[in-house]
DNA sequence: TTGAAAGCGTTACCAA
DNA sequence: TTGGTAACGCTTTCAA
């Protein structure tokens, strides 16, 4: 059942004078339902919002022409009238590819869309920082008022963007750490800490002392943060050990092309931490073709558990990043904001967890 | 929220006039512009839109002055003017987890988004089915003219509600096929096709004689087409074949389960076919445990490839499902039917591809 | 207890 | 070439 050219075939039809526009279904407004029940709209609004001045009878019979008729507030009516929309926008300044690509992003959206629905505020998602007329795509439809506010999640360190929604008042809550952004309200993790941690298990636990760091961008500070972690976990194991960088972008292929590197430079290299699981998994795959064993002749360790780690052969030990939780707090202290109603300020930090699996070597229990 | 008459509680709490429910910073409109220029509203609205009737030394004034005032048009006041909003979504009838934590959705995402997008529309994601007051959360969104039409994603075939969105002749297209929707605008792939494909593969390339399918859910399109394809694969092949039927929920855990009761229940099994490579990494796994090697004792094929193929070892040999060229027609053809411009109607078929890895045996190419 | 009217920001139509 | 005015659907205030 093949179909030929279903691609854009280059037809741009002309909007015909001839063509109506829309069938333009017939919809319910409240003058219906006020037509309906014999009354005026002003009594139907307030019938269908619970205002006491409306009798118990007429309320009844206004919420039994509503559910007959099949009212349904229309949103822009109301998002005029009431100065303000009841969505609010997850913003993520990436290009969609690179952004969905990522794991992260679906927990994240999960998150976030079981406690807006929740709240019956609707979700929009704006994902690609095209600029139209030099006025960035969420940012209109922020300034459009077609959202309340915004959720923001994985901006670059020195993004504009933020810093600018952010001065603007607008209504925003960062996901993650923006530590030149003190104002900003935000929810994250502590990424230094989780990375010493594990990083610490290496050197503890397994008594590795020559390792290596496969890292994120370096411009995000989530790179910024896991690589501190991991340093600091080296200095204050107050053991002489030394350890070799190499930078990725959170992309398989660069964390093979990061372990590479790495093993080239450091030939005995005992342990290597990667800043996400799947430059681990890229990693695993170099180590592999150059018939080195995972953990026997070298060990490995990820980052975010989002489910690639469970996959693989040896189980990637991690540390987990409840990025569904972190997508719910951020959406309830962006509709608190809204509301009016000041939620607790400043960063809220959101525990992580060490997942040990078999990648980092033999158990110790 | 009963609210009779006690006698001593009489106090309903007023709103105190001194909290200031919202900073409500000062938004720029049409009036501030054409203030501004010292022209009427309408005036700068025309020449914002560019008709011609405005001067082109007024029109560049305006366009000045609303730079410099960063005038940003009220989408709820345009979408009230215009009857229609300019947003479109993308309604998933399911929980939430259970959703986004399928890739699918993803890549439909990523697709989607990209045309919205592109097309200045945004984006408005729905997910749970949570009936509110008898009306479903994704309906409320369409029935209140939040999204000027929807794409729904994954919908059982049963679901009354994909019915009745197309019957009220809202602007609908649907993702996957519905035979029994026949007047319904959907893009999907021919999963029967791509079934029979890759059983083909394994009756003709590898001589396995000895068959199970693990299927998918038996209510969604997707199961039943993909078993319909495993059967006629079988059938058509003229050769003598059995074969066995598990049935799963496309979770890696309901495939770990249905290969249990295949070994149980075939011990010579030579290959399985199962209907998500989520579920054909489940069966990895049983096999695994039982000491089996695959594909050496026993071969494996998937469906999908979102990914979670490429990490396995040995890599799935599987179906590449397009979702996100899914994702891209659907929000074409939506915004087509929204335009009024009728799109070419009935459902439009995606092309599969074979992908050949390592767990269906060796390469006779 | 209810009705009438105004106004939110935008655009289309009719005058000027 | 422009400006006034009306209308979209809703909520709220004032008047009855």
């Amino acid at each position: 059942m093949t179909r030929g050219a279903w691609k854009d075939e280059a037809v741009v039809s002309l909007p015909e004078p001839g063509a109506k526009p829309k069938p333009r279904r017939r919809v319910v407004t409240l003058r219906d339902v006020a037509a309906a029940v014999g009354i005026s709209q002003s009594a139907v609004s307030m019938a269908l919002s619970g205002n006491p001045r409306i009798s118990a009878a007429t309320r009844k019979a206004v919420l039994a022409a509503a559910s007959e008729l099949g009212y349904v507030p229309n949103s822009a009516g109301r998002a005029l009238r009431a100065g303000r929309s009841t969505s609010i926008a997850l913003v993520v300044p990436q290009t969609g590819n690179h952004v969905f690509g990522h794991p992260y992003f679906m927990h994240l959206l999960v998150g976030v869309t079981a406690t807006a629905n929740q709240q019956d505020a609707a979700l929009m998602v704006s994902t690609s920082p095209d600029e139209t007329h030099g006025v960035t795509a969420y940012e209109r439809v922020l300034r459009s008022q077609a959202a309340a506010g915004a959720i923001v999640a994985s901006a670059a360190v020195g993004d504009l963007n933020v810093a600018r929604m952010v001065d603007a008042s607008i209504p925003v809550v960062l996901i993650g750490r923006f530590p030149h952004l003190p104002t900003a309200i935000s929810v994250g993790v502590d990424d230094v800490h989780g990375a010493a941690l594990i990083t610490g298990h290496l050197i503890q636990a397994h008594g590795y002392r020559r390792l290596a760091h496969i890292s994120g961008p370096l411009d995000h500070q989530t790179g910024i943060d896991r690589y501190q972690g991991f340093r600091q976990a080296l200095g204050e194991s107050g053991i002489p050990a030394t350890h070799t960088l190499a930078t990725g972008d959170y992309s398989e292929e660069s964390g093979r092309a990061a372990m590479a590197q790495i093993l080239d430079s450091m030939a005995d290299v005992q342990a290597v931490f990667a800043a996400n699981d799947e430059m681990a998994y890229g990693a695993l795959l170099e180590a592999r073709a150059r018939g080195l064993r995972v953990p026997e002749d070298v060990a490995l360790a990820g980052y975010d558990d989002f489910g690639v780690s469970r996959l693989t052969t040896p189980g990637l030990t991690t540390v987990r990043v409840p990025a569904e939780r972190l997508g719910q707090q951020a959406a309830e202290r962006l509709l608190q904001l809204i509301d009016g109603s000041r939620p607790e300020p400043g960063h809220a930090v959101l525990p992580v967890e060490l997942v040990l699996r078999d990648s980092c070597g033999p158990h110790q229990s």
